[in-house]
RNA sequence: AGAUCCGUAGCUCAGCCUGGUUAGAGCACUACACUGAUAAUGUAGGGGUCACCAGUUCAAAUCUGGUCGGGUCUACCA
């Protein structure tokens, strides 16, 4: 401080003579940081001032230099979660990057050191099929009609295509974050990164591989993990033909009972699925052990046969009417619609195991030997028990495809039933399959005449007396989050994590993690960590990551490779050992290129000497952006001191929808490779919705361009609005008016307050050079704002420091609006503009002044631009500060010594105050212009009496009253009502409140002073039961003045003399003659501090007013004249109080 | 089906944690004022079964349980 004022004394000689020289030599030039003048606006164009300060911004490199500044700092560690530039940036991402940078900017404000490097996730399926889109071909094609050095060069290309837009989005929205040096997970450094922390997981034994039935998407070609099947919008309601199939009982010794119930007919079991491509493919039926099972008998109701069926007994009402139960068998016609039905026997699920029944759809597919010829000795066509079986939906009966479901493949392997797959990975039937082969189970290529095979082997099982129901189902199926086609659950060889492993401890350390709100955390975090399966990370794709594991033929041997020196020393080894071309191309320089097709040509050798080749594999890009806290600074090959310094993040940020994506793939690698959360804070921002709460879509035309918004209402405006409007976790319904009344009401106030400063202190050339006037030198409203502006700091850094800018920006904007400009501004405005430039005019200027500074500073994190224009603006004349920027400087600390509760209390006194005479004026009709005597004020306390006494001023002056009167108690005068406190006497009297509230109620006048006088009263609630109150156990307040018209509100009561006597009119003749005055001047143009002169005509009672507040008048307009003449003929006509007038007004000089 | 968040004025939201007697604000609407800050402001008015039901309590928007509606997420539902 001492140093800046010390600048400050050859500052000042120095401006003058620069700015002699500037209009002298005409020179344009302005400083930034030098003016004499505080810049003027013209009018409020938020996006105009943005403009600027950006091209400011990059001329002095502030964001660069807002870090330098910190140098040798604590620093606060924030990852910024990789966005992919192939796609288009929307309004979404302004929200949670608002979070991010408003964080980072307090955070810088409070004395960090916040590095913030940006990142581009450049790997994945988004990218492939962007790519593949554009080129027209589809994953068949590759490798074939495009190798796959060149489909991933174009991937390369793709992957980086709409990065200008997001850096422009980031730049014009104010997002600091480190655009230069971002980590792009496509790098060798990067992927060498990955490949350590593959390796580290290898030797924990972390990494396995293993045959599951996993998500599989046949339009992307590969397979998915949970957490890519937990994409918001995955799972999706669709319709589909389910069938209840009905499979043939075979005759045996154990299945003999069935045949006898049913005198020797046909029996079936009823099983459904709403699948029907997997029952080619069907080697079994589950059933509960425990759940009872019902025969049957029946007909068919689409062949009409006579049938004896197998299904749940709770679920027989499913599809038997009540009314057919034990209907006429004999008599069943075709034509009626109701189907008799009849129990044969009934029996436990477990007396079914073992049954064998005839295959459904019988072909060359899955004929026996077929199935044997993969799975030798498999036993298919029985019936299994298994205990995932309910009795929910179908029929309790389920039909067991072992490719194509998780359970199905378990209680297959129990039972040895074998395993047919007759799906291919396209997603059609392979051959043998006779009608069927071939044909796509799902419409996977848009085919324009695609005819849903699932309906036709419905119909086909209709005709052959095997279906029971056919309908369309609706039901919630996940589909592949990138191209939008079905997911089928499908047989895969894969590499996992073994997440599940380190279940325990990811989630005693979850505990740790400071969650906004906390709910995502422990509810939605914990319940997916507490129910986590095993990560699967491959990928059969071409452009990510690849899997550094390399195998011998017979899978007996293998390595993983965990460095690129480690690679090449391989690759140099095999070469030495296999001979022959092995590795040719990569013993000169190395590998130089960790993608395919580079790293699949490379062969290397086992340790036993046999030639070993790449698994395929990809990896799952979710492990990239998971494990950028370390891929980022290439740990451990480089940078090993910046990794132990910015690990683990104190804070990260993102939509909601990452807690089972980024959220938790930071966490999973953070704890199983380092024991160590992978941040402290996690704030998971919701949705952005349109306005009437429907999710954005482009289909749906409700999308919102960011770059029009914030072209139109500026950044500032933008963020402000999502940050105020809702808590950034709750989501936000995003309407554009709401924008508008931001920018209106917000940042309209505060620019006119700034202005009104700008304006006078331009006039009275205020910069700060005079001492600071002391506290109590200063008047009472003075102290009232500082008292309050120091109350805002102490509010405003709690809810930063809690995570909650909601309630930072709505303390701002209340003070800004309700305090600053409504009240301290209002109230002072004419210590601004008049009198002489003395203590009290410089006390009201450095007043304003350290308000003005402190709120920009407090809502710079929030709203960058405009901020930074203020502070600036204000920084330029007075020289307070050294750093060219809000941004450099500390974020405001308060001054406790200034806090004054009781001033508060009492200006808050004076408002209501004002605010109840201001309606009592407003009952009586009589404006404010009108000067009116007096107004009555009921004192309950001599507390109270002192309070008041201290704002009267304040208040008549605002009124426009001669003064205040206090009514103290004197019995009788005023009117007093009792109530309890409930607060203070709940406790204390419990069930007797009512009584106690009921006696009150009765007080007498006389019994509620007595109780004032005395400090306590005894009360009887009945039984001769008493209860003694003090007074601080009820509220008093004065209810009425007995023939005045009072308002009141709270303890406060007021009443308004309204007579208006003869002198009273005069005076307010004057006053509203002066209003018309400033009009004329006003609309003349003239400048605030012209002179002029004045000549009026009038021929009423006005010209008598006029002659006796000539000088109040003329002090008011600033004239050094007012001639009063019977008659003039030209002049504007004016009226005072219903006279007409005519008046002239001239500007002197 | 389960988890979670939400439901307060036409709209956007406070208040709920810690129960207290007229449930607030802004926007919008109407009328009247004020103003040398003027795309601002004040006063007044209309507008609420605090989603519903039950419980706890002297007292419930607030606590508890349930129901309904909406969002998000989960699930190996054949």
């Amino acid at each position: 401080m001492k140093a800046s004022i010390n600048t400050n004394d050859w500052v000042l000689p120095l401006r003058a003579i620069f700015s002699y020289l500037c209009s002298h030599f005409q020179i344009k030039f302005r400083s930034p940081l030098m003016a004499n003048r505080y810049k003027e606006f013209k009018h409020l164009n938020l996006p105009a001032i943005e403009k600027e300060v950006l091209q400011r911004w990059e001329r002095e490199n502030a964001f660069k230099k807002s870090i330098e500044v910190r140098e040798g700092a604590e620093p606060f560690v924030f990852y910024e979660g990789p966005p992919s530039a192939n796609g288009m940036p929307g309004i979404h991402h302004v929200i949670s990057r608002t979070l991010k940078d408003l964080v980072c900017r307090y955070k810088t404000m409070q004395g960090y050191k916040v590095q913030r490097k940006g990142g581009w996730d450049t790997h994945g399926l988004p990218i492939e099929l962007g790519v593949e889109k554009e080129l027209g071909i589809t994953k068949e094609d590759i490798g074939k009609k495009i190798s796959v050095a060149e489909y991933n060069q174009k991937c390369r290309e793709a992957v980086l295509r709409y990065k200008d837009k997001w850096d422009d989005l980031t730049t014009k929205m104010g997002y600091w974050v480190d655009l230069e040096h971002p980590y792009v997970t496509f790098t060798n450094e990067y992927i060498e990164t990955l490949w350590w922390c593959l390796k580290e997981l290898y030797n924990k034994g972390l990494l396995y591989k293993s045959v599951s039935i996993q998500p599989y998407s046949p339009a992307a070609g590969t397979g998915l993990s949970s957490h890519e099947l937990n994409q918001p919008g995955t799972y999706r309601n669709v319709k589909d033909t389910s069938a209840v199939a009905m499979f043939k009982a075979v005759k045996s010794g154990r299945s003999q009972f069935l045949f006898d119930a049913a005198g020797d007919d046909e029996v079936f079991f009823l099983a459904w699925t709403t699948t029907p491509w997997t029952l080619p493919s069907n080697l079994g039926l589950t059933v509960g052990p425990n759940i009872d099972y019902v025969l049957v008998k029946t007909f068919n109701p689409y062949t009409h046969l006579p049938v004896n069926v197998v299904l749940a007994k709770s679920l027989v009402n499913r599809y038997f009417k009540p009314e057919g139960e034990n209907g006429d068998l004999e008599e069943y016609s075709p034509d009626q619609k109701l189907l008799p039905w009849k129990i044969l026997t009934e029996f436990k699920g477990k007396e079914l195991e073992g049954l064998e029944y005839e295959r459904l759809l019988p072909y060359e597919a899955n004929s026996l030997e077929a199935i044997q010829a993969i799975t030798p000795d498999a036993q298919p066509f029985r019936v299994l028990l298994g205990d995932f079986v309910t009795t929910e939906d179908g029929t309790g009966i389920v039909h067991t495809a072992p490719a194509f479901g998780a359970d199905d493949y378990k209680v297959g392997k129990k039972y040895n039933i074998g395993i047919l797959t007759l799906v291919d990975r396209e997603g059609k039937f392979v051959d043998g399959l006779g009608e069927f082969s071939r044909r796509f189970i799902k419409d996977y290529k848009n085919e324009p005449d695609y005819v849903d095979v699932n309906v036709d082997i419905s119909v086909k099982l209709k005709k052959e007396n095997r279906a029971f129901k056919v309908e369309k189902y609706e039901h919630s199926y996940p589909h592949c989050w990138r191209t939008d086609k079905p997911v089928v659950y499908y047989p895969l060889d894969a590499w996992f994590i073994k997440t599940t492993a380190k279940r325990e401890r990811m989630v005693e350390l979850n505990k740790t993690i400071n969650w906004k709100p906390e709910s995502t955390g422990t509810g939605r975090f914990g319940n997916w960590l507490e129910n986590m399966v095993d990560w699967n990370l491959s990928r059969s794709r071409y452009w990510g990551t690849p899997l550094p594991i390399w195998r011998t033929e017979d899978g007996s041997e293998e390595k993983c490779i965990g460095s690129i020196e480690e690679l090449n020393a391989e690759i140099k080894k095999a070469s030495q050992v296999l001979g022959g071309d092995v590795n040719t191309h990569y013993l000169h320089d190395g590998i130089l290129d960790l993608h395919k097709p580079y790293v699949d040509e490379v062969i290397l050798v086992s340790e036993s000497g046999k030639p070993m080749k790449r698994e395929p594999d990809l990896i799952d890009v979710w492990f990239d952006s998971g494990a950028m806290p370390y891929a980022q600074w290439h740990f451990p090959f480089e940078n090993k001191e910046i990794f132990q310094e910015n690990f683990p993040a104190d804070f990260i940020a993102e939509g909601v929808d990452q807690t089972r994506g980024w959220f938790y793939t930071l966490h999973a690698l953070g704890v199983m490779l380092f024991d160590s959360v992978a941040y402290k804070t996690c704030v998971s921002n919701g949705l952005v919705l349109d306005k009437n709460g429907n999710k954005m879509s482009k289909r749906l035309g409700n999308v919102v361009d960011p770059f029009q918004t914030i072209e139109k209402f500026g950044a500032d405006a933008t963020r402000w609005y999502l940050i105020t409007n809702a808590s950034p976790w709750d989501n936000l319904k995003f309407d554009l008016e709401g924008i508008k009344e931001v920018q209106r009401k917000f940042f309209g106030t505060l620019y006119n307050t700034y202005q009104f400063f700008a304006l006078y202190a331009n006039v009275d050339r205020f910069s700060f050079k005079e001492a600071y006037i002391p506290l109590e030198e200063r008047p009472e409203i003075d102290r009232w704002i500082l008292s309050s502006l120091q109350t805002l700091i102490k509010k405003v850094t709690a809810a930063f420091n809690d995570y909650e800018p909601t309630q930072a920006g709505r303390l701002i904007e209340d003070f800004v609006d309700e305090h600053l400009s409504n009240w301290y501004v209002r109230l002072c405005r004419r210590r601004f503009w008049k009198g002489e430039y003395e203590q009290d005019k410089i006390a009201a200027y450095q007043t304003l002044y350290e308000c003005l500074e402190t709120v920009v500073r407090l809502m710079a994190p929030i709203s960058p631009f405009f901020s930074d224009e203020l502070f600036i603006n204000l920084n330029a004349v007075t020289q307070k500060h050294k750093e060219e920027s809000v941004h450099h400087i500390l974020f405001p600390t308060p001054k406790e010594e200034y806090i004054d509760i009781l001033l508060e209390e009492r200006m808050g006194l004076a408002q209501d105050a004002s605010s109840l005479i201001l309606s009592l004026r407003k009952k009586a009709n009589i404006k404010v212009r009108q000067p009116l005597q007096k107004a009555l004020i009921p004192v309950l306390n001599p507390l109270m009496e002192q309070q008041l006494h201290k704002v009267e001023d304040l208040i008549t002056a605002e009124v426009n009253i001669k003064e205040l009167e206090y009514l103290s108690d004197t019995e009788g005068f005023i009117k007093k009502k009792i109530k309890p406190n409930f607060g203070a006497l709940g406790k204390k009297l419990g069930p007797l409140m009512k009584a106690v509230n009921t006696a009150l109620s009765n007080f007498s006048q006389h019994e509620i002073s007595l109780f004032e006088k005395e400090g306590r009263y005894s009360i009887p609630v009945g039984n001769d039961e008493f209860v003694d109150l003090a007074l601080s156990e009820v509220e008093i307040s004065s209810e009425d003045i007995p023939g005045w018209t009072v308002a009141s509100k709270g303890p406060l009561t007021v009443a308004l003399d309204i007579n208006i006597t003869p002198e009273l009119i005069q005076e307010g003749d004057a006053r509203e003659f002066v209003n018309r005055i400033q009009k004329i001047r006003k609309d003349s143009g003239f400048d605030v501090t012209d002179r002029i002169e004045v000549k009026v005509a009038a021929n009423n009672g006005i010209s008598s007013s006029l002659a006796k507040y000539n000088d109040y008048i003329c002090a008011e307009i600033l004239a050094d004249k007012l001639e009063l003449t019977s008659n003039i003929d030209e002049g504007t006509e004016i009226e005072v109080n219903d006279n007409p007038l005519k008046v002239i007004v001239l500007k002197k000089g």
